[in-house]
DNA sequence: AACAACTTTGCAACTCAGTTGCATAAACTT
DNA sequence: AAGTTTATGCAACTGAGTTGCAAAGTTGTT
């Protein structure tokens, strides 16, 4: 198992005792997760510093946002050689009957030729619908 | 140039003369219009009332609504034939810089193979990046 | 035209996600 | 160990979205 001070060190953040935590909580998920999910899992932490913490895996690329429409963003890890680059980017699912969203890793999202005055930089592509635990 | 009116009856609405202004200053801009712009051209009317105009709309499928994640969700008038079936749903762009979105008519959303797992119903695809307008 | 029944509007208030300022605590530097 | 930088905890605020309720407007019936 890998350990998680090499990962944040691996992306330059510096480790300390709450951003393992975190990171811990993370990566036992298999769904993507928000800040008020994560604030439940600590009772005694501090929301605000759930939420730069949060913000700080982001802006290292340790875990990528997603807007699923439901009001709140929630985040899931990154793989390990993730940059967030659009090459790098998949689809992500909304269950519409649990709000949980899934990373379907395994789809790329598909290129789209754009009109010339647009010039890309990233998408986000949120299939909804229901999954098959919900039925 | 089609009446108002008639438009709003097309699709069960009950023309008031609020719907009417609604209708008449969406009808006239280039990009998707959040309630807090709608808000900005009637000085005078109530935030709710704008709020409940534009659920009716996106309700009888009159507009539709677009997660741009840039926080407030932003409205569009539908295609005369549309019914916001997944066939009948176009790709978004968000201009990054000016925050404005446009809809991109001409750019169906791609066809997306699921896990068998999951029952797509509907897709929300908004490319960001800069528009030229902007360069 | 007058009445009742229903719909829309305006006002006020509230919820909830996200965010920021500031003081304290912890970690790092020399 | 002193000083500098970074992270954390608390409190407070913003802004989008939403709801209850009463007043105003609309529609249908006689």
């Amino acid at each position: 198992m890998v350990n998680q001070d090499d990962i944040l060190n691996s992306r330059h953040i510096k480790p300390t005792a709450m951003r393992e935590l975190v990171l811990k909580v993370l990566s036992e998920q298999n769904t993507a997760f928000s800040l008020a999910d994560l604030e439940k899992k600590f009772e005694k932490a501090d929301r605000a510093t759930l939420y730069r913490t949060l913000k700080t895996f982001e802006e290292n690329k340790l875990i990528h946002s997603i807007d699923d429409g439901t009001g709140s963003v929630k985040y899931a890890l990154c793989k390990e050689t993730c940059q967030c680059k659009p090459e790098d980017l998949h689809v992500h699912f909304l269950c519409t009957k649990c709000q949980h969203t899934y990373c379907l890793n395994d789809i790329a999202i598909p290129t789209i030729s754009l009109p010339v005055n647009f010039k890309l930089e990233t998408i986000n592509m949120v299939v909804k619908g229901i999954s098959i635990n919900c039925i």
